[in-house]
DNA sequence: CGTTTATTTGACGCGGTTCAATCAGTGTGG
DNA sequence: CCACACTGATTGAACCGCGTCAAATAAACG
């Protein structure tokens, strides 16, 4: 009888409790039946650092929310020169809605934990709960607001302004609530390369930016990936 | 009794039924009724070449379809430094979607028609037409497709190939059926300053890239503003 | 036709790339 | 445990693409 009871239950799936995206991601949109209709749907991957998440040109035919973990959104040209477009973290949504076939390449710049759902079960109940769509175009809106402030980065700025920048970016994610005053610490999820290929630099250029931020005691760097900003607002006025 | 009639008439609203933004635009999910209301609430604006139409940091009080002309969406950074972020044709959709406030400046680049429509009618309507919203959706993910594409413009490309591109982009758009074989001609809806801004160099770079472009005989250019491209595949190959 | 503004062209310098060498961290096998 | 290789990051030196500054030319406008 306890087990009939559960059937119809409407309790929240016990893999979403803890999830993240439950309540910031696109599943906040979701009652608690309709969550556990979705639920039935998806399966979670777990992923190496490096692993390709979606090959550029490949067809689509599943979207996924990331759990944990940071992913990276590239673009090549022929001759091999490489641009990233996105950086995704949790509770983002992963893949191109509606779209034939992905335009870009995602990579896990980390260890990375996916909520994945096929594109056909994502899409119905997208039709039949129009809140879901909106809590999507939310996030879809945001990461062109983010696409936008990048181009100006990638147009406007010098190295130093670029470097500064995308410390802060990293700073602003590890700790949302730091105030300019405050002081933070955190880890580079991404590599000299991948921060070039961000920036549109080089990795020397990089390397060299973030000493001169180093020698003027902007930030603190130790085994490469772990920065310290002793205060936000220093690194704030190099952004440009 | 041939006014009664009218009123609950379900035909196309009369000033709807010229405009690109009916079948291609948002309006293109609206059906007939839905289009009567919606046209209820919306009125005509014309714009001239330099109008600022949205200005950064402004409370956003309605939105627009843009039924004629091109326009520019830029931010700039402190010290003046200036981003073209988005070029919109018709018949593209005008404004941030659930923003409190733009974060971009809008400005029309030629004489310009809106059909504009407040605020609170678009989101009332979208609450209760999903296919509306679908629409804008599909709309602003083609636009971060666009940015991203951008993006690798900005971030890895020569000034060479940033020239040949925006060329191309503008080419793709004044004829979109044109075969890579083909040749076509088309007016600048940019001058030399905002091509600048738009590829993130200066006035003298992007002149010098044209006269090269015209001295190998990719382009020809008179008057500033006309240009011809002899054949597409040609300067398709210059974009790297 | 004169004035103003937009574009082109030229000369020069600098910021960032390129090429190359060094250093640090990490794993591997003897 | 150390020598070795390997990968990622830093540092240095030389080069060059693009920006800067300045002047000439062309187009737009009254």
């Amino acid at each position: 009888m306890g087990e009939r009871l559960d059937i119809h239950n409407s309790e929240t799936p016990v893999l979403c409790r803890s999830c993240e995206a439950r309540h910031r991601g696109m599943c906040g949109a979701l009652k608690p039946d309709e969550l556990i209709e979705f639920a039935r749907h998806t399966r979670k991957e777990r992923h190496e650092h490096g692993d390709e998440l979606i090959g550029d040109s490949t067809a689509i035919h599943a979207y996924a929310n990331v759990m944990r973990g940071v992913i990276k959104l590239s673009k090549v040209l022929e001759d091999g020169r490489q641009q990233l477009v996105g950086l995704q973290f949790a509770p983002d949504f992963l893949g191109r809605l509606f779209g034939r076939e992905s335009v870009v390449t995602a990579e896990a710049a980390s260890a990375v934990d996916l909520c994945v759902i096929p594109r056909p079960a994502l899409e119905q109940m997208m039709a039949s709960t129009p809140a879901l769509e909106h809590r999507l175009m939310q996030q879809t809106l945001r990461e062109l607001d983010e696409a936008r402030d990048w181009m100006v980065t990638l147009g406007r700025k010098t190295a130093q302004e670029k470097v500064a920048s995308f410390l802060y970016l990293i700073a602003m994610h590890a700790d949302p609530a730091a105030e300019p005053v405050d002081g933070v610490s955190f880890e580079l999820p991404l590599s000299r390369s991948d921060i070039a290929d961000f920036l549109g630099l080089t990795i020397e250029t990089v390397s060299r930016q973030l000493t001169k931020l180093r020698q003027a005691g902007v930030v603190r760097i130790t085994n490469n990936r772990t920065v310290e900003v002793p205060e936000l607002e220093a690194l704030q006025g190099l952004c440009g």
